[in-house]
DNA sequence: CTGTTAGCGCTTTCAT
DNA sequence: ATGAAAGCGCTAACAG
C-alpha cells in the first residue's frame, strides 16, 4: 500500500490554465533576449542599461511574470528546498520546533518541505525517499525510527542532515536538542526538595528513542544518590491502549498505597501532602496521566499525586502542572543553521548542540 | 524586510555531494537509451522486453537512482505539488485539518507544500507568492486575510484553490468547513436547556473572518427567540494583550453580578448553579478564558460560570469543558478532493461543503 | 520493442 | 552592455 505520494504515477495529462508567462515571453514582450531577463531576475543591474532595465520591469509587470523555481533549480543544481521530517505534529513540541525552523528558513532563504510522519515509521521512510526525489538540499529529522541510512553520515555522500531531539542509530550527524541530563537533574532536585518519598518516571517505550533513553538513564542516575527515596520507571505505551491501561492501573496501585481513604469519596480528601510523584517523560504522557488521574480521583487528584512533566504545552498552565520547558524554537532555529553550514560545504565532525531546559513550578508539585 | 524565502537570492554556487545519478547515467549503465529508462520509470512495461527491463532494474539499483521530480515536473507541466496555507498551526484545529489533507494527498498522489503564516497577514501573502513560484498545481487556503486575489475566482485564470473554514472576500472559490449555523444552534440549545439566564458569546475580532462572523450572527439569531435570556457578544483580541485584558475584566463584571460572595474565599463556593454561561468562538479563546477564570476564581471557577467552546482540543477533556467538535479531518480530506477535481479541469460553479459539528457535553455546562 | 530528437524554463559561458 | 547557444534531467513525439 503506497500511502505517500509516490513519484507522479502514470498520470493523465491535464488542462493548464492560460499558462503562465515564461522568460521567453518576457524577452519577446520587452524586445530583448532571455539572457537580459535572467540578468535582471538575478539582480545583475550593473550590466543592464537603465533603459533596458525599465523595459524589462514593465514587461514583467504586464505579464505578471513569476520565474519558475523548478526550472531555476534544475539549471543551478540547488533549489533552496530543505526537508523537515516531523514525527508527530499533534505534539506541541513539534509545532514549536517548526516555528523555529520556519524563522530560520526565512532568514537564510530556504523553503521547508514539511513532512509529517504522524507516528508511522513506514511513512517516515517514504517521506525521506520522497524528499530525496525532490532533491532537497538537506533534511532536518525528528526521527521516529529511520532505518535506512539514506541520510548522510556526516562527510560521506548522501544528503546533509541534522537531527532534532533524537539521534538515529548508526548515523553520525549533527544533532540539536535538550540537555536531557541537566533537565532531569533539575526535575528530580525539585521533586526531592518537595519531599516526595517515591518518584516514578513515566515514559513511552524508549529503546528506540535516544532522548527518552537518556532521560530514563539520567533519572536513575540522579536517584541513586538518594536511596531513601524510592525510584522507579514505568513504560506507558500510548500507541497501545491495553498496555497503557495496564500501566496506568499499576500506577494507581502505587498511588493507592499509603492513601487508604475511599478514592470514590471526594470529600475525604487528603490533608497531608502526597507521598508520591510522577515524572512524565513528555507532554503526551503527561496528558494521558492527567486524564487518567482526573477520571479516577476527580479534579482533586493533585492532592494524591505529584506530577512533573517534560515539555510545557499551553494546557499545563491551565491544569497547574509543573514542567520542564524546552527551548523549542531555539532548537529549530539552530537546526537550520547547522544544516545551512553543511549545505554550504562544512565537513567537520558531527556536532552536538544541547540547550538547557527551564523548570516551571506550578501547583502539581505542591506549589 | 523579506521574511519569507524569496526566490533564490543571488546565492553563491555550492559544492554538491558526489552528484546523484541521472537518467543518462542509468541509460549508459544499462547500455540503452534514456527513452527506455523513462518508459521503465513510468511503468510502460508492456513496451519493454523482459530482458531490457531486467537490465534497467539492475542499473537503477546499482546506481541508487532516483528520478528528479523537478525535472519531470518541468517537462510534464505538472509537479503534483499543492500548497497548503495555514493561518495558525498552534491551533489544534489546523493540525487536525492538516492530517486530513495529508491523508487525501497520499491517496491522490499529491505532495502538500505546507506554509504556516503564524498569524501574520504579511507572511500569508508572501507564501502565496512563493507557492506560485514553485508552480503548485493548486492551493488550499485557511486564510488570515488574503488581499491579493492571486487566487483563482473559479473559472477565471489563476491558480485553482479551495478555501477552508473561511471565505476570502471577493473570491468565488470552493469552500469547505463547519456548518456554523447548525453548530451554534446546537450550542445555544444546550445552554438554554441548562437554564442559563445570560449567555455571552466570546469571539476574536470577526470582521475579516467569515466563520467567526457567521457564528456571531447565528448566535444572535438563535437568541432572538428567547428574549428572556440575556445574550451578548464580546470581542476578545488575543493578539492584543491590553484589549484582551480589558475584555476579560468586562466579563468578570458580568460574572460578579448576582454572585456576591468573596471570590478569594474558595470555601464559600456557590451551591446554586451559575446563572451565566460563556460561549467561546474557538479553542484559543476558550483557553484564554479558562486561564483567566482559573487565575481569578481558582480551580472552582466552573461553579461560577458555564463554558461552552467551539473546537475540541485534547485539553478540553481534561478541563471538563463542553465543546462543539468539528469534523476537522474530514474537512481537510474534502478540501483536497475538491482541489483535485479543479486541477483535473472541473469548471462548475464554486461549491460549498458544510460539515456538521458534534456537541460534546462535559462538566463546564453543569454536566 | 527501441532509440533519436526536440524541447520544458531557466542560467551560463562565450562571443560581439 | 547584450545576445546566441548549450545544456540541467526528464518526457514525448517520431522514426525505425
Amino acid at each position: 500500500m503506497s500511502r505517500v505520494p509516490s513519484p507522479p504515477s502514470p498520470a493523465s495529462a491535464t488542462p493548464m490554465s492560460p499558462r503562465r508567462a515564461t522568460i521567453s515571453d518576457v524577452a519577446r514582450e520587452a524586445g530583448t533576449g532571455k539572457t537580459s531577463i535572467s540578468r535582471y531576475l538575478n539582480g545583475e543591474f550593473n550590466v543592464l542599461s537603465a533603459e533596458l532595465r525599465a523595459r524589462i520591469e514593465a514587461a514583467i509587470e504586464r505579464l505578471d511574470y513569476r520565474p519558475n523555481q523548478m526550472a531555476r533549480g534544475l539549471k543551478r543544481g540547488r533549489n533552496r528546498l530543505i526537508g523537515m521530517l516531523l514525527a508527530d505534529l499533534s505534539n506541541p513540541y513539534s509545532v514549536e520546533v517548526l516555528q523555529g525552523v520556519e524563522a530560520a528558513c526565512q532568514a537564510l532563504g530556504y523553503m521547508p518541505l514539511i513532512c509529517h510522519a504522524a507516528n508511522e515509521v513506514e511513512m517516515e521512510g517514504r517521506y525521506l525517499q520522497l524528499l530525496t526525489t525532490y532533491r532537497v538540499e538537506g533534511v532536518i529529522v525528528n526521527a521516529l525510527g529511520v532505518r535506512e541510512a539514506m541520510l548522510k553520515p556526516v562527510g560521506s555522500g548522501g544528503i546533509p542532515s541534522v537531527l532534532v531531539d533524537r539521534t538515529v542509530e548508526g548515523l553520525d550527524a549533527d544533532m540539536v536538542g535538550l540537555d536531557n541530563e541537566a533537565a532531569v537533574r533539575l526535575g528530580t532536585a525539585h521533586l526531592l526538595a518537595r519531599g516526595y518519598e517515591e518518584i516514578v518516571f513515566v515514559v513511552q517505550p524508549y529503546e528506540h528513542v535516544s532522548s527518552r533513553r537518556r532521560r530514563v538513564t539520567a533519572f536513575q542516575d540522579a536517584m541513586r544518590t538518594t536511596p531513601q527515596v524510592r525510584a522507579d520507571t514505568v513504560v506507558l505505551d500510548l500507541q497501545n491502549d491495553d498496555a497503557a491501561s495496564a500501566a496506568l492501573a499499576a500506577l494507581d496501585e502505587r498511588i493507592g498505597k499509603g492513601a487508604d481513604d475511599d478514592p470514590n469519596d471526594p470529600h475525604e480528601a487528603h490533608e497531608a501532602p502526597p507521598r508520591i510523584a510522577l515524572f512524565a517523560g513528555n507532554a503526551p504522557v503527561a496528558m494521558r496521566i492527567a486524564l487518567h488521574l482526573n477520571a479516577r480521583y476527580g479534579a482533586q487528584w493533585q492532592r494524591r499525586v505529584g506530577l512533573l512533566a517534560f515539555d510545557d504545552p499551553e494546557w499545563a498552565e491551565l491544569a497547574g502542572i509543573t514542567t520542564i520547558r524546552q527551548p523549542t524554537r531555539a532548537i529549530g532555529y539552530r537546526a537550520v543553521e547547522f544544516l545551512h553550514q553543511r549545505i554550504e560545504g562544512l565537513a567537520d565532525v558531527a556536532r552536538d548542540c544541547v540547550l538547557p531546559g527551564e523548570l516551571i513550578v506550578r501547583a502539581s508539585t505542591g506549589g
